[in-house]
DNA sequence: TATTGTTATACTCTATAACTATA
DNA sequence: TATAGTTATAGAGTATAACAATA
């Protein structure tokens, strides 16, 4: 469709790879019982160790209402615990169980195995440039975000 | 955190780049009153033309029901005009509307300045390892998925 | 008999507001 | 009074199944 400016051709392949590794995503998830909002739940919980539902509703950048709602599901599939504060009666903790730790786990290998799927074939010097550059690409936009409310994509 | 393998380092820079671009956009299309559900709806129609509610379905990869969701609050807003088909009574013809289209160049409009936001101060050389690197790994992502069920993401 | 789109039903994610129990 | 988490309510996205109209 008649070579277009560089930067709208690479934002176009980030955008497909987007659509792309985000159905895949989702039909891993769901084959585990999983939505990406629960994974989001259970890689955060394993980062930080258990936390706070409140201080897991800033995190996931969400409600502390739909943290009950997530948390519910994952206590229900036996991924999740909820423990009593040791000194707030009020807060609750939650922490992964074995099983969500073991699932984490897999998620993470499946996950390496992408990027040798995704990447393979290109020099090492290739795929530095891409990290390199889509990490500065992150830093802009999260400027861009605070500074102006919003930058507009689009999908 | 200790230097990774560089094709771990360049994936986490794009599930980064996928989340933060995810937030941004919702935002920007909430504040046009859309979701990214019934944007995808305006994409395809202006990509394709009108368009039968059940290709819609198979373009957007959802069933049909969820269509007739989508293309009713499209129709609400005045963005779309459901119309009858020449030959077929059961089919309808969706179609963008004036406003609609209107919309779909502003976000377009958008998507090329967030090109730009994106990859300023990169030299082109680096863009275009980028857009071609990606557009390599969409094309090997859709051969996985088509090969094996799923190749397992995360989030 | 097959296809198009709809209604019916259900589940998840998300958000806001009101409420309870603590602090 | 403020905070943590819940219930209440509502809208959107998605999926399956049953159904009407048409082919």
């Amino acid at each position: 469709m008649s070579a277009p400016d560089p930067r709208q051709a690479a934002l176009d392949a980030v955008l497909a790879l987007v659509v792309e590794l985000g159905e895949d995503m989702q039909h891993g998830l769901a084959a585990l019982g999983l939505t990406p909002a629960r994974s989001h739940v259970l890689w955060q919980l394993r980062a930080t160790g258990p936390a706070h539902q409140r201080v897991l509703a800033e995190a996931l950048r969400t409600s502390p209402r739909n943290v009950t709602g997530l948390v519910d599901g994952l206590q229900q599939a036996g991924l999740v615990s909820r423990n009593a504060h040791p000194t707030d009666r009020r807060a609750v903790v939650v922490a992964l169980t074995d099983a969500g730790e073991q699932l984490v786990d897999g998620l993470e290998a499946g996950q390496q195995e992408l990027a040798g799927v995704l990447f393979a074939d290109r020099p090492d010097s290739e795929i530095a440039v891409v990290a390199d550059v889509l990490a500065a690409a992150v830093d802009r936009l999260r400027v861009a975000v605070a500074t102006a409310p919003t930058v507009r994509g689009s999908a």
